[in-house]
DNA sequence: TACAGTTACGGACCGCGTAAGCATA
DNA sequence: TATGCTTACGCGGTCCGTAACTGTA
């Protein structure tokens, strides 16, 4: 049994049972990965994978367990390499951050650029997906860093949960809109009387919207739904509806339309950075996560990993923090 | 940066930095394991050891945290080589039990007999030692198993904790001596005008002897203390004081002396088997496992184990199950 | 001088890539 | 015939053990 086996493994096992395609996702040969792997489950002594004549057909439930375990002992071997590379002050490197549309859009553009200007030889890849997806990245371990929103406590689903900043929503019409005429603050029976165009998370039963709207005992209709807060806006301009979403993503430029805070309407929303325990921080990443709080101390955040303490952190609101260009928008 | 040499790191970290006693251990040369060491530093960067003219002086800090990450690396290892040797109905290997004197010697033999008539090549391996070395064996990997007694709830240092049976004190006396002549139940007053000879754990303060005694305002002197029940009985035949002892290292041969049951004047203790969860079970450790315990099913075992359950196990007392033999002493 | 770690050297092994083989759809 | 895994083969690297070297107590 070998690093190298195991890497092999994984390749196959990620492409698909595809041995030609991990290959190449490894930068090696076919027959070499194919090889290996014979050479694995001979050590092991049961085939990992059943084979039709043609091509692997499954993963067997011994191999599933192998898979399992094979996980934890690469993803340990890259957190020795990454112990090194921070010791080397060998800043270059990739940052998968797993987060939705809206985040990606108008939360993080500022934060990212400043640690492109402090890091200029990481790769910063942005996985845009639902909160669920999100979460399953990170833990798939394809992502590093996850950042989602939700309208309660922190996700129980990740490890470790850092609040960091809360959020209200806004409702969205054309300034023609008659809602953008009212003398009076906007109710959510207001908002029931038009289809609503809104995030695609809206459509799930567990949706905050909808669950404001059936509380108030109101019927609600969606006209459209989107994950990207701009096709939200092109739909309200196009006349679709009302739109509701989060406030980041009002921008100037959106000044042909009247943005109506709905904070006392729809429960407030607190964004969460997710990160895993398990995993060596690279030190680009830290500062990514202390530029996004500046209040946490980055020693606090060490021992927060390290020694499963819960981090007290009071987020800031978006308004207090936003500004042209958006959290973590400071000068290094 | 290789499964050998992460393996040879950890054998010269265990060592004493000794290379060459490393070398020993793990059955190579020492200039095998010199060069692999070298390797690796050059590999990740920095050095692991310093040193000195003669001899590795000491771990660096980084050091530190690669070989931390490597033991839960090489651990996984031998998870992959367990399932696969479990599959293959190997029924060779090794056992490690930490656990006390007084369970190794009364209570584990016939559990141990039989499975070793069930798994004849497996060696068994015995690390008496406290309960807090026990727990210590368990974290560093050294025990598979740990068997200890609380007088109360589970030790919280162990990720899986199953109660075995319950156990309860029993004051030994010749037959000569006083306490064995009264013709009312005994007190701890009675016990407390006698030097006592007892476990060492008697002399934490936390002990719950000694709490016991403080509870009730009595003073208590210690005559002796040992680790061993075998040396308890010694000193209480020669007259050093009065013996306090678990009731399973009460035996027939102890018939010269009066074993009074202290059931009323000592709380309860409770024998638990520990386990990690990270740590795939071979089959005859979980055979071992399921003797001990008969009433816990194999099934609900693996699901403690892989989905953190917590496992409801009301265990029986040990007069309940003991025999000549003690327990899982029964036909295979 | 003895001990511990490092360097030097030669043989065996092993992993990799190229190329050929083989079995389907 | 195209695709995808397996087997064959030769090269290069690497790991290992023996042996010599170096540097203290």
């Amino acid at each position: 049994m070998t690093l190298t086996q195991l890497r092999y493994l994984l390749a196959i096992a990620d492409s698909g049972l595809n041995i030609t395609l991990a290959a190449e996702k490894v930068h090696a040969t076919q027959p070499g990965l194919s090889k290996q792997l014979k050479q694995l489950e001979d050590e092991l002594g049961f085939i990992l994978f059943t084979r039709g004549a043609r091509s692997l057909e499954s993963i067997t439930p011994a191999g599933e367990k192998v898979i399992e375990h094979a996980r934890i002992l690469l993803a340990e071997a890259n957190n020795i390499r990454a112990i090194a590379a921070n010791l080397r002050r060998d800043n270059q490197g990739e940052l998968h951050i797993a987060t939705t549309h809206t985040q990606a859009r108008y939360a993080l553009p500022a934060a990212l650029a400043a640690l492109n200007r402090q890091f200029p030889n990481v790769a910063v890849h942005l996985t845009p997906g639902g909160d669920g997806e999100s979460i399953a990245s990170l833990a798939r371990g394809d992502a590093e860093i996850a950042i989602i929103s939700t309208a309660g406590n922190a996700p129980s689903a990740a490890d470790l949960a850092i609040p960091l900043y809360r959020w209200d929503r806004v409702v969205l019409v054309s300034k023609q809109h008659e809602l953008a005429k009212l003398d009076r603050p906007l109710t959510l029976a207001d908002i029931a009387k038009f289809p609503l165009v809104s995030y695609e998370s809206t459509r799930e039963p567990e949706s905050s919207l909808r669950q404001a709207f059936s509380k108030a005992g109101l019927e609600m209709s969606i006209a459209v739904t989107a994950r990207d807060a701009d096709l939200i806006k092109t739909y309200v301009r196009a006349g679709f509806g009302v739109g509701v979403l989060a406030e980041m993503a009002i921008t100037p430029e959106d000044s042909d339309l009247v943005a109506i805070p709905a904070d006392n309407l729809l429960p407030r929303c607190t964004a969460w950075l997710l990160l895993r325990r398990d995993r060596v921080l690279r030190d680009y990443t830290q500062a990514l996560i202390t530029r996004l709080l500046p209040q946490l101390h980055a020693l606090e955040l060490q021992r927060a990993i390290s020694d499963g303490e819960t981090l007290k952190v009071n987020p800031l609101h978006w308004r207090d923090i936003a500004r042209p260009g958006a959290i973590g928008d400071f000068e290094i």
